[in-house]
DNA sequence: TATTTATGCAACCAATTGATTGCATAATCA
DNA sequence: TGATTATGCAATCAATTGGTTGCATAAATA
């Protein structure tokens, strides 16, 4: 599968999944009752992250407890950093704009 | 439409395009010489961008030059922060064990 | 004015997606 | 052991996606 994070995260369903799991593992079936589709839906949900490297997993007798492996969403953030940079440099030059100004407008 | 910046971003082309138009305000042609598609798929990339309000144009004669509104990118950004956090608090903890740990061996 | 050029829109198409139902397997419980 | 429960997999389906070709429009150029 050619799947990444980015596709992982462009379903709402699976951004809601994953923030369900950010703070605790859940099974599939405590995460099927969170929403209003079926169980088999949200286990295809499960899948797809999975493939994506996005999930920790423990299985405690037939339960199987999903967690979100969480240095994967930097993957996100990593590819965010080169438009960050570009805002905060914008920001700067604002900035220093509107210093500029008020120290003109000091001097008048 | 029900679209949003999270489905703009899955798709790998719309992800190169905002790279090249971050930095510089580019015609739909020159996007499209940057790929291996045609002109006109380029254009439904640039009309799904546009939709998600990802865009500023400026007319020019008969071109149009499309630019990033990098200030969108920041709803990525935004619903980051909630992973960020527990990634932040949890290599704080880390820290805090380690310093733990680095005392505690002083101490012996 | 006639031709070229830049762009957007419509129709179409194969592949993918998100969902469903049904079934198989494995673990728990009465 | 037999019934229940948790999960995953397969088949199926409608809707969406990313791509194509063809056409219409508007601006620049000869």
């Amino acid at each position: 599968m050619k799947r990444d994070i980015f596709q992982a995260i462009a379903d709402p369903t699976r951004r809601a999944i994953l923030v369900l799991i950010a703070t605790q593992a859940l099974t599939p079936n405590a995460l099927a009752d969170q929403f209003d589709i079926t169980r088999q839906a949200v286990s295809k949900h499960i899948k797809i992250l999975n493939e994506c490297e996005l999930l920790k997993q423990e299985k405690v007798g037939r339960e199987i407890y999903y967690e979100l492996k969480i240095d994967k969403m930097k993957e996100v953030d990593q590819w965010l950093e080169q438009f960050r940079k570009i805002w905060e440099n914008r920001f700067d030059q604002l900035d220093d704009l509107l210093t500029k100004l008020k120290s003109e407008n000091n001097e008048s």
